[in-house]
DNA sequence: TGCTGGCACTCACGATCGAAGAGTGCCAGG
DNA sequence: CCTGGCACTCTTCGATCGTGAGTGCCAGCA
């Protein structure tokens, strides 16, 4: 166990490398932060530190920078979420207040994020899995055709075209919307399979097979998991990443585009609150030398879906989290509004 | 004028560079194009075609390197656009035809372009203004509350809240559903607000002021502008840029990120063909370093919306044009057949 | 036992210098 | 009008060499 001070040497270190971005000394150390100890006992505290695998030399005989391990116990134990000023929070709001649809929502909230922290901001669409519905909706288009518009609590619009077996007529058309809607609204995705389950009985022998597969797209459009998108912004933020970044930056960009690896990076984080992923702690590669800071959000008090950042290891985690957390908070009560 | 030679000049030193990626001198060309001339004589062309500024030394004794002026002369002179192959052909295809909705369209096409382009690319959401109405569709969420969706022939769709003056029946609600789809059904966007104008006049005075609201939303949907929806993909090409590109990167990252300036560049392209705009050809400061190479796309033989692709001026033009050419085609067969 | 000042040592970094090489412009001759 | 030759210009790269920050260790002191 480390003792008191030695914790405090580490959290000045990773303080003062978050902002200078350079090795830092243990002479610096004692004139930015009074430990009340001179730099020869820092310089013993960060030989101890340096054994536990806490920071490291770039190379001998220059200043220690932390390693991930040292910033995991940072988040962990020395560091807490800043809480955001009263007026970041009314900036906040005001900003995401003005969005007009989902899309909006969810452009604003990446365009926010993403200068808040100033780094890359992801936010995943709301998933339909955990949302309700709010309405079905069919349409005839032609006499065998039809087209199935699925709408969420979350303003979520889902369309996809249904070719019946048979011609459908308008009136059985009306009985099925009528049926469909006053078992399924207001019902949560995962409990529709079981509502809707004996509805083609209620029908006709000739328009059951249109009913089944009406029924099975609407179905799959709930457990299509390719709807879940995300939005990625402030990637322009990578530059700042540092000098020796052109190698730094390509592979993040690459691990970015693939929606994939995204998705996985998200949903792994299980934890209710904000989750923090640190270098080596990101499965994929690229990210080695990135943090990743996501929370779940969501319309009341459920999560329906993932925020966060990505950016280099060496980042305000205090700053950043509660950044997350805010914007986290808020945009689910504009969803809540809607 | 300058003489068949010199453009030979020209176009070798264009292709060397884009090639390389270093400055070209006189003795590298004569041996990499048997242009039948020495070096010497080439060095004389070089010193004219300087003069006339197609091309610049990046300093005193090193090659010389196209400018915009060079390029430009290039794509509208010297260089076709290169055609795809036939497996090429065949992979767009196979590719873009496994899309299963618009979404899954554009997403498509984007990877795809920047896959072959090994650049940034940018797909435009085909466009509303251009596009022909589907369907309307009305749905009563409360006494005084509809939603007004509205699905496009390109599949796309949009919905809208409507609150009503006052609370509008189901009966009326049919009737004005009806009436709305006869008249629109079918029509192009732009013809629409002709249409409906005295759509009111067929209502009760009562309905009236709740008719006049769903068409002045639906009229507003259709001319919104910040529907304008983009996509782009393949920043991570922008790390192939060069050694110099700590400074390049970040304005056009920057300028990517700025939906309003890409809709911008991509709809001041006006000719009907791939329109090349090369470096400070580009209005945008960030990307006076870059070339866009746009075409428009649509399902039928009207385009509808732009894509293309962002790059240094350093590109290999006939493939990126061929390219762009070749997947907008496919794209606009893919959306005809849905 | 733990803190402190002192001291020798190690390297990265930056500046300076010089040789090498690529490329040019110009000129005289074919 | 083209060509070979030649002198000249500059960038690039490597080597050399201080400089200075930072360290590790040690002996002394509370």
């Amino acid at each position: 166990m480390l003792s008191e001070r030695r914790l405090q040497v580490l959290r000045a270190i990773v303080q003062d490398y978050v902002g200078t971005e350079e090795p830092v000394g243990s002479k610096a150390l004692t004139e930015r932060h009074n430990l009340g100890v001179s730099p020869a006992t820092v310089r013993n505290d960060m030989a101890a530190l340096e054994d536990e695998g806490y920071i490291a030399q770039p190379h001998t005989s220059a200043g220690r920078i932390p390693t991930d391990k040292g910033y995991r116990l940072f988040v962990d134990k020395l560091a807490g979420v800043k809480p955001m000023t009263a007026p970041e929070r009314r900036a906040i709001q005001n900003f995401l207040g003005g969005a007009v649809d989902l899309d909006d929502v969810v452009a604003r909230t990446v365009r926010l994020l993403a200068q808040l922290t100033r780094q890359v901001a992801v936010v995943q669409y709301p998933s339909l899995t955990r949302s309700t519905v709010r309405h079905v909706e069919l349409l005839s288009l032609a006499p065998a055709r039809l087209m199935l518009v699925l709408i969420t609590d979350t303003g979520r619009v889902e369309q996809r075209l249904v070719d019946c077996p048979a011609p459908f007529g308008e009136s059985s058309l009306a009985d099925l919307r009528a049926r469909l809607n006053s078992r399924v609204a207001g019902r949560r995705f995962a409990d529709v399979p079981g509502l809707v389950e004996d509805l083609p009985e209620a029908f006709e022998a000739e328009d059951r097979g249109t009913v089944s597969t009406v029924l099975s797209t609407l179905l799959e459009t709930l457990v299509e998991e390719n709807e879940e998108r995300l939005v990625i912004g402030g990637t322009a933020n990578l530059t700042r990443f540092g000098h020796d970044f052109p190698l730094t930056i390509r592979p993040v960009l690459e691990a970015l585009e693939e929606q994939v690896v995204l998705l996985k990076l998200l949903g792994e984080a299980k934890d209710p609150g904000v989750t923090v992923r640190i270098g080596h702690e990101n499965a994929h590669e690229g990210l080695n030398s990135t943090s990743v800071v996501s929370v779940g959000y969501g319309s009341g008090g459920e999560a329906v879906a993932k925020l966060g950042v990505v950016g280099p290891t060496r980042m305000d985690y205090p700053g950043t989290m509660g950044a997350v957390r805010a914007v986290a908070r808020y945009v689910g009560q504009i969803l809540a509004e809607s």
